[in-house]
DNA sequence: GTGGGTGCAAATACTTTGCAACCGA
DNA sequence: TCGGTTGCAAAGTATTTGCACCCAC
């Protein structure tokens, strides 16, 4: 009868530390192919398998944050608090760093979800790039 | 040469009206899947394909929205003004007409992503109901 | 040595698409 | 009639998973 979490260790292993390595030095948000593909250089036997548990695992741990669109789920390895836009013509996310302060509110008060000590903010809409082509 | 939209004429018909008139009369946020089955009842020998076109089509028109999560786009017949909050546990969306005067001032102002007239806000979570189980 | 982790490949699941038939204007 | 739309089925794509082997502790 094992609960999740329960009686195990975590193992340090090597694909995990590159993949959260990688993650916590690009400003960009890689999909998981594209860590997958970035990865594949240092670690040239990694599987896809294994870059999909780790990163699932990497956003368990709140090490990183899954930031999921229409079609891919992106991956962001850096943790302060920002919120992201992403657009819908192109599909690039883009950090927001300027803060809400109604939302900071929001995020500390109750709401009509309940109470609710944490959660992100994503911004859908058409980007400055796209708005023009 | 032919252009987006360029000498198209848009038809009616009962699978978008059926569609749409779904959309509008439910206060849930069905799937695609969702939709599909519940139109089939309506018009049994409807196809999946038809269904995803259609609601793509109802997207782009802004007839209706898409909310895409981690696995699965889901569709808000509701075009009034109002967000969402989905819930990272159980994947319920639910709305937030809370308005947030900070966002307002953001749509209508520039930002470090360029000026944007438009965009949805969607917050990320854990609902009530998961925090407890 | 033990059991969590990994590589590999097959399987999922949602969504998209090619094509011939269909039907609204 | 014309060409946008549909049904059907196959294909596409991101992601998950079963399993035997591997290796961190």
């Amino acid at each position: 009868m094992k609960e999740e979490n329960y009686l195990t260790t975590e193992r340090i292993t090597s694909q995990k530390e590159v993949i959260l390595n990688y993650l916590r030095n690009t400003k960009s948000h890689p999909s998981a192919q594209k860590v997958y593909a970035e990865v594949k250089k240092v670690l040239p036997r990694i599987s896809q398998g294994t870059v999909y548990r780790v990163l699932s695992l990497l956003n368990k741990k709140g090490e990183v944050q899954e930031i999921s669109t229409r079609d891919i789920t992106f991956y962001d390895g850096d943790m302060s608090d920002h919120s992201h836009f992403i657009c819908q013509g192109c599909g690039t996310v883009f950090d927001i760093f300027d803060e809400c302060s109604r939302c900071k509110i929001i995020k500390e008060k109750k709401t009509k979800v309940g109470k609710i000590n944490s959660f992100r903010i994503y911004f859908y809409g058409i980007c400055k790039k796209c708005k023009k082509g």
